[in-house]
DNA sequence: CGCGTCGCCTGTGGGC
DNA sequence: TGCCCACAGGCGACGC
């Protein structure tokens, strides 16, 4: 579910939220959801006692550093949440991880799926922690002239829509996201990398900026099953302002055809068959 | 190297 | 009402 948008939101509310608490007590609900360190009790000790001191993105990875040089890794795979708890709320359902503060309140990870993990790294593990170390170019944070994601582009010889999902190419984009962007940037999903003119590289690199730009400006996009919420339990407003995904039958906002849902390598793609070529 | 499929999990919604 | 199947924002392992 959360792709950059709504990662990146999260990473804003969290540095305020959390950044300068310390960790009084962790409870873990379900250890599946705690799948690189040793074990439950490792993760517990690791935490306790510990103060979030700051905390980044890079990709959909949230790191939230840690005093000494550990790392709390987040991701949400699919239907991931995270909650800052409400002192009267009863716990939600699918709540694996509880993170208390000393100063009081707590964060909760919630995640139906399973999908999605949190972990406790030291320096030295996250940096040799591959599903991190080799994430691609941060979509939004390492921004790179239009140029050298030409040769990036003429490096591969791979369907667009694959590539930009990618996270080794580039870090962030998930099946919502790469669909606006290949609308936006006029493009079908199965054009090639190597392919593409200077000009449809231009307005490809274009629309992956604007796009996620104004994703996380709209607070991410929250679909109707309200899988994504922010940290204060909050929906998205970018889910409106979507040209084709989730809006299958409905008018293109450029053309008034109607979008296009189609099965793509077992992923929903939507698009629009004039407008983009 | 690129691509399609499957599995990991659980919940939900549609069709019958 | 109930059952079964398809499907869901991610991602890695396979096999061709």
């Amino acid at each position: 579910m959360p792709e950059l948008p709504e990662v990146e939101v999260l990473r804003r509310d969290l540095d305020k939220e959390t950044s300068g608490k310390k960790i009084k007590s962790v409870e873990v609900f379900d250890e599946r959801s705690i799948k690189r360190n040793a074990n439950v009790k490792a993760f517990v000790n690791a935490l306790e006692g510990k103060k979030i001191t700051s905390v980044s993105r890079t990709g959909k990875w949230l790191d939230l550093a840690l005093d000494k040089t550990d790392h709390l890794v987040i991701h949400l795979g699919m239907s991931g949440q995270l909650l800052k708890a409400t002192p009267k709320s009863e716990d939600p359902d699918h709540l694996k991880v509880r993170l208390s503060f000393t100063q009081g309140g707590a964060l909760l990870f919630i995640d139906p799926r399973i999908f999605g993990e949190m972990a406790v790294l030291s320096g030295e593990e996250f940096a040799a922690t591959e599903d991190i170390q080799d994430l691609g170019l941060d979509a939004l944070d390492q921004q790179i002239s239009w140029a050298e994601f030409g040769r990036m582009l003429m490096s591969r010889r791979t369907k667009l829509k694959s590539l930009l999902m990618d996270q080794k190419f580039i870090a962030g984009l998930g099946n919502i996201y790469s669909d606006e962007v290949l609308f936006n940037a006029g493009l079908m999903h199965d054009r090639v990398s190597n392919s593409l003119s200077a000009q449809e590289v231009r307005r490809l690199y274009r629309a992956v900026i604007e796009v996620l730009q104004e994703a996380v400006k709209y607070r991410g996009s929250t679909l109707s099953d309200g899988g994504y919420v922010d940290l204060f339990g909050k929906p998205g407003d970018y889910r409106q302002y979507h040209k084709v995904y989730d809006r299958e039958g409905e008018a293109c906002r450029r053309c008034r055809r109607p979008v296009v849902k189609a099965k793509i390598s077992g992923r929903s793609t939507y698009y629009c068959e004039a407008c983009q070529v």
